[in-house]
DNA sequence: GGTTAGGGTTCG
C-alpha cells in the first residue's frame, strides 16, 4: 500500500477510510498490518480487505515547557495559535496551534494489540476569542504512543499547545453539549507542548531526565527502564542519608497538630530485619500524611532523612517526600493509599509489599496491640478501637464532644445514656426503639473535640484507644435531676494521643466499611420485620412524616408538588405551635429521611410485562461485578468484535491485578462510531463507571460457556454516562450481539436493548 | 531549606 495512501486515510475523513485495497497473504477476519510504521487493520469482505483503522505508531510524544519567562514562549515561534472557536472540519491546519487547559482527562484504553486511544477535553480561557462558550471547550481524541505519553504526564489543571492536528466532526455534540468538532491527534505531526499546572506537585527529578534545554521530551514510557527508587533496608540506614524506605507499621499515632505550622504523625516501622525505627512526618495538609488504618498496614516512603535521636536512628520527612500506605492483609488488594498525584507501581513493588505481608504474618509483631472490636463484644475496662458509623453528633461543652455511633450489632452490657438537647444535635435527634438500643454514646475530650468538628452524620470512623468505662460518674450535660446511672458502660476517647488515641474517616471503598455494611444491613433486615408488626404510632416514629391525610381528607400525593408560594412563609417552630389541620408554607432543609437506603424505596418497572423489582444496592452491584472480575476463564471473543485490553490510569490498574479487556464492534468501526458502544469485561463497578464518564455507551459484560455474554441481569446491561439501564428478569432474554446502527445518527439505549434483546425497565 | 516531636493511657 503506498504510503501517500495511508498518509491520506490517516488526515482524511471517515469515507475515505473505507477504501478497499487487495487482499495480501492469509487473512482472518482481521489482520494487522505494519507499512512503513503505520499499523493497519484490515477487515476481510468478500475477497477483499477493508481498512478499518490504522494508525502511526510515531515515537515522539508531549513536550514539556521548561519553566522561567513566561507561558508559550519555548512552543515553536512558526506555530500561530487559532482561536479553538474557528475550528471546523476538512481545513488544513498546518502550523497552526490550539491552546487549552486539560479540565477532563480519560482512561487509556488499548484497542487491538497495538493501538491506544485516549479522550480529552480541553477548555480555552481567553474570553476574547469568542463569546460562543459551546465552542470553548473541545474533545481532543489522541491515538498511540501519544495517548500513552499524555496518560502518563499529562493531568486535569495542565495547559496544552496542540500541533499537528486534523479537525473530525463531534458524534457526541448532542450530549456533551462542547465544541462541535474533534481534535484528532495521531502521525508524525501531531505534537503536544505542555504547562503544567502551578498547583500541581513537582515530579521528583528522574536522572534519565535532560537538562539544560528548553524542551525537554517526555520519557517514552514504553520502554523498560531502571528502577527509579532503591530502597534501603532498615538495619543499613545511615545517620544523615536521605532514603526511600518500605515497612510494616508497628505503632502510629494519627496526624495531630504540632506547635509549629504542620501536622504531625509519628510511627514506628519495621521490616525482614526485625530493626524497629521512628519516623516523624510533618506535613503541613492531612492528606499528604501517612494514611494508616491500623497496625501491620504497609508503607512506602520516599525521601525520608536519617537522624539520630537518643541513641536511636530515627526518618523525618524532607523535600520532596511521599508516602503511600497499602493494606498488610496477607493476599490483600493492593489499593495504594497516598495524595501523591504521579504514583508509581510496578512489580517489584507488588512483590516488596507481598513479601513484607507474608514475613510480618509470621511475627508476633502486633499481639500488643489493641484489635477493633465490635460493640457485642466490648468488655468493661478496656481499651478497644471501633469500627463504626456516626449517626448523629452534639457538642457537649467545649471540652468534650458526643459522637452516637453504631456497627450494626448490640452491646450486651446496658450503655450510658447522655441527654441532650435536641436542636444542638447534628443529625436526627431520635431513633426507633430497636435502633436505639444498637447505638453507643461515645464521649470524646479536648483535641478529638476539634477533629470531630469536621465529621458528619453518615461517615465511617475507626476510633482508636476508645476506653469502655463501667460506673459511669457524672457526664457532661447531665442535670442533676437526672439519675447517675452506676452500672452502664460508657465510651470515653481521653485526650491526647497516648497509645495513637484518636479518630480516623473510613473510606467507602475500605473493607471494614464493607464488612460494617453487611452488619448494618443484617440489621435493616431484621428491622424490617419488625416494621411490619408495628402499629401505627411507632410506624409514625420509623417514619418521621406524618401520613398524608388532613382532617380526614387524602391529601394529593405525587412525588412532585410545586409551592405556588401564595401563603406566608413560616417557620417550623411556628407550624409546631400552631393548631392542627392548616396549611402552611415553610422553606426547610431535610436533616434525615427514612427510610435511609433510598434504594429499597424505589423500583424498578418493566413495560413490557410490568414486573416490579428492587433497585440492586451499590454492595450487591460491586459484589457481582467483583465475582466476574475474579473468575477470569477462557472466552472466545465473537468474530465480529475487536478486542482489546483497558489501561486504567493511575492507581486503579495499579491496584488491580485483573486484566480487563474491551470489544468493539466492527460493523460501527466502518460506521465510524466506533467509541459510541464498549463492550467491557473484567472491570470492576467503579472502574466500570469511571469508563462510562468517557464512553457513551457502555455495556458490561462476562464470560459464560466460552462466550460473551451479559451480566446477571441484577446488574445494569448498560452504562449512559451516570444513568444505568437494567432488563427485567422476567421477560428480557439476554444476548450479546452485534448491534447495527446504520442510518442511526447515535447509539441510545433503545438501540442497544434491542440488538441485545433486553428491555430497558429503569434508568 | 527553617519549626514542629521525639509513642507508653484520663483523671472528664
Amino acid at each position: 500500500m503506498p504510503h501517500e495512501l495511508i498518509s491520506r486515510l490517516l488526515r482524511g475523513n471517515a469515507k475515505e477510510k473505507k477504501i478497499l485495497c487487495p487482499l495480501e497473504g492469509s487473512v482472518g477476519s482481521l489482520v494487522r498490518m505494519r507499512v512503513r510504521g503505520i499499523f493497519c487493520l484490515f477487515e476481510t469482505r468478500g475477497g477483499k480487505a477493508v481498512i478499518s483503522c490504522c494508525r502511526h505508531h510515531n515515537i515522539m510524544t508531549v513536550y514539556v515547557l521548561s519553566d522561567g519567562s513566561g507561558p508559550g514562549s519555548q512552543v515553536p515561534s512558526h506555530l500561530t495559535r487559532i482561536p479553538m472557536a474557528l475550528l471546523c472540519p476538512n481545513t488544513n491546519y498546518n502550523n497552526k496551534t490550539v491552546k487549552g487547559e486539560v479540565i477532563h482527562k480519560g482512561p487509556l484504553v488499548r484497542v487491538a494489540t497495538d493501538d491506544l486511544i485516549l479522550k480529552t477535553i480541553i477548555h480555552e480561557e481567553d474570553a476574547m476569542q469568542s463569546v460562543d462558550c459551546q465552542r470553548m471547550s473541545i474533545n481532543m481524541v489522541i491515538f498511540g504512543a501519544l495517548a500513552e505519553s499524555f496518560s502518563h504526564r499529562v493531568n486535569p489543571g495542565d495547559i496544552l499547545w496542540v500541533s499537528g492536528f486534523t479537525v473530525g466532526k463531534s458524534p457526541t455534540v448532542n450530549k456533551d453539549k462542547l465544541h462541535p468538532c474533534n481534535l484528532l491527534l495521531s502521525g508524525d505531526d501531531a505534537c503536544i507542548y505542555l504547562q503544567v499546572s502551578k498547583q500541581r506537585p513537582p515530579e521528583p527529578r528522574s536522572p534519565l531526565a535532560s537538562r539544560g534545554s528548553s524542551l525537554t521530551p517526555a520519557e517514552d514510557l514504553r520502554t523498560p527502564r531502571a528502577p527509579r527508587y532503591t530502597y534501603v533496608r532498615l538495619d543499613e540506614l545511615k545517620n544523615m542519608a536521605v532514603v526511600n524506605v518500605y515497612g510494616v507499621v508497628v505503632f502510629f499515632k494519627q496526624p495531630f497538630k504540632s506547635r509549629g505550622t504542620d501536622y504531625c504523625s509519628s510511627l514506628k516501622i519495621t521490616d525482614q530485619s526485625e530493626h524497629k525505627i521512628g519516623c516523624t512526618i510533618f506535613c503541613e495538609k492531612l492528606e499528604d500524611h501517612p494514611r494508616i488504618f491500623q497496625t501491620g498496614d504497609i508503607v512506602r516512603m520516599h525521601r525520608v532523612k536519617v537522624h539520630l535521636y537518643n541513641n536511636s536512628l530515627t526518618l523525618v520527612n524532607t523535600f520532596g517526600f511521599s508516602v503511600v500506605t497499602f493494606s498488610g492483609a496477607v493476599g490483600g488488594g493492593m489499593e495504594p493509599r497516598t495524595s501523591s498525584k504521579s504514583l508509581q507501581l510496578d512489580e517489584d513493588d507488588r512483590r516488596t509489599i507481598e513479601e513484607l505481608r507474608a514475613w510480618a504474618a509470621c511475627q508476633a509483631l502486633l499481639s500488643s496491640v489493641s484489635a477493633a472490636v465490635p460493640l457485642s463484644a466490648v468488655q468493661p475496662n478496656t481499651y478497644f478501637d471501633l469500627i463504626c458509623q456516626l449517626l448523629a453528633k452534639a457538642s457537649i461543652d467545649s471540652t468534650c464532644t458526643l459522637l452516637r455511633v453504631w456497627d450494626g450489632t448490640r452491646c450486651p452490657h446496658a450503655l450510658l445514656k447522655v441527654i441532650v438537647e435536641p436542636n444542638s444535635t447534628e443529625g436526627p435527634s431520635s431513633f426507633s426503639k430497636h435502633k436505639e438500643s444498637h447505638i453507643a454514646n461515645v464521649l470524646v475530650y479536648d483535641n478529638h473535640v476539634e477533629f470531630s468538628r469536621h465529621l458528619k452524620p453518615g461517615a465511617f470512623l475507626r476510633i482508636y484507644n476508645l476506653r469502655a468505662i463501667p460506673g459511669s460518674s457524672r457526664v457532661p450535660g447531665l442535670t442533676s435531676s437526672q439519675p447517675v446511672e452506676p452500672d452502664h458502660l460508657a465510651f470515653h476517647l481521653h485526650g491526647g494521643t497516648s497509645y495513637g488515641r484518636g479518630i480516623r474517616l473510613l473510606p467507602e471503598n475500605s473493607p471494614d466499611v464493607q464488612e460494617l455494611r453487611r452488619a448494618m444491613e443484617a440489621f435493616l433486615d431484621h428491622q424490617d420485620e419488625e416494621v411490619s408488626e408495628l402499629n401505627d404510632s411507632e410506624l409514625l416514629e420509623v417514619w418521621s412524616t406524618p401520613p398524608e391525610f388532613i382532617d380526614g381528607d387524602v391529601v394529593d400525593c405525587r412525588t412532585e408538588r410545586c409551592c405556588d408560594h401564595q401563603l406566608q412563609l413560616v417557620t417550623l417552630s411556628q407550624v409546631k405551635q400552631s393548631a392542627g389541620g392548616q396549611t402552611h408554607h415553610v422553606r426547610a432543609q431535610i436533616g434525615s429521611y427514612e427510610p435511609r437506603r433510598l434504594h429499597r424505596a424505589l423500583k424498578l418497572f418493566c413495560c413490557s410485562c410490568s414486573a416490579i423489582q428492587d433497585v440492586p444496592d451499590e454492595e450487591l452491584l460491586a459484589g457481582i461485578f467483583s465475582e466476574a472480575t475474579r473468575c477470569p476463564t477462557a472466552c472466545a471473543p465473537p468474530p465480529w468484535a475487536l478486542s482489546g485490553h483497558v489501561d486504567l490510569p493511575g492507581d486503579a490498574s495499579a491496584s488491580q491485578q485483573h486484566s480487563p479487556s474491551v470489544h468493539l464492534s466492527t460493523k460501527l468501526m466502518t460506521e465510524g462510531k466506533t467509541e459510541q458502544l464498549i463492550f467491557l469485561m473484567g472491570c470492576s463497578l467503579e472502574e466500570t463507571q469511571h469508563l462510562a464518564a468517557a464512553y457513551p455507551n457502555v455495556v458490561p459484560v462476562a464470560p459464560s460457556g466460552g462466550r460473551l455474554a451479559l451480566m446477571d441481569l441484577t446488574a445494569p446491561f448498560l452504562f449512559r454516562g451516570t444513568d444505568r439501564h437494567y432488563g427485567c428478569k422476567r421477560c428480557s432474554e439476554a444476548a450479546v450481539r452485534e448491534p447495527s446502527a446504520a442510518g442511526v445518527e447515535q447509539v441510545d439505549e433503545k438501540m442497544i436493548a434491542e440488538s441485545e434483546t433486553c428491555c430497558t425497565s429503569c434508568s
